[in-house]
DNA sequence: CTCTGTGCAAACACTTTGCAGCTAA
DNA sequence: TTAGCTGCAAAGTGTTTGCACAGAG
């Protein structure tokens, strides 16, 4: 019978490598970062600096938010997050890497995921990759949500 | 022989336009919106309302970042201009509406138009369709331009 | 023990709001 | 004349930086 991981461990799994990632590039596991990086990865609503704050703060009371903000900065940095394109306001910030795209509704500033492999297997104008180094390509899509309409 | 507009009529033109909109939205003409919008109109380089104010007050050494962001933020209710999505920073406007997408360099923060016709043809997936009012879709590009490399 | 990371404070950048005086219509 | 706009001031929000102490390695 194939061996199937719950999702505690697929979990576990994730934090592992990122505490091997820390080490690898030579940054200490502090209790913080880990509750940081547990709470973007846990979080489906992609949150801003401010909403991490909030949530981990349930368990590190004491947290401040400079450390968050330096946290998910550096978790962005190794590459474990992304920053998602907005229009203004605080930046959110998403620690799931697999391939989707983003839906914000302009009324409720909410964010959905959604996946659109037509366009992430598109390749970009030769123009565009010709004359840049192209890091990322990503779709951004604003409307209305059902509840806000 | 076709009569053919010169830069200067058509850009006349489309301030003529613009003074008809605010008339119609009960708005007034003031020096300021007039000398705001041009500048938004005129500049490539998708600007943000620090940078509008910057090149303003070179005509009106009176004018105030107040203005100019409210100004802004009217034209672009008025659906003359449009905000460029980014990842955190000050907001980038840009009243070019034909249709168009952005590269934005990480490294100077520079924003560059470029055509994907192929994108704008493109139809979201039905699930997106079904669930949200769609109003805008765009391509947001980041890499590195051929300056910064 | 050592040196990075944290928390605090301050500074900075961007945006928004209230208000008094000005001005386009 | 008068309603809407501007400029100023202040406050709100988000991000960044310097510093002393705490704690991971």
């Amino acid at each position: 019978m194939k061996k199937v991981g719950t999702k505690k461990s697929v979990y576990d799994d994730v934090l592992i490598r990122f505490k091997a990632q820390c080490r690898k590039a030579g940054l200490r596991i502090t209790p913080q970062r880990v509750a940081v990086y547990e709470q973007v990865l846990g979080s489906k609503e992609h949150p801003s600096a401010s909403m991490v704050l909030e949530r981990v703060r349930t368990r590190f009371p004491e947290i401040s938010l400079d450390t968050v903000n330096r946290t998910l900065g550096t978790i962005t940095e190794l590459g474990l997050a992304r920053t998602i394109p907005g229009c203004g306001g605080a930046k959110r910030f998403d620690a799931d890497l697999t391939l989707h795209q983003h839906f914000q509704c302009v009324k409720c500033g909410k964010i959905i995921d959604f996946e659109f492999p037509a366009f992430d297997n598109m390749k970009l104008p030769r123009e565009v990759r010709e004359h840049f180094t192209v890091l990322t390509k990503t779709v951004y899509v604003q409307g209305i949500c059902k509840k806000c309409r």
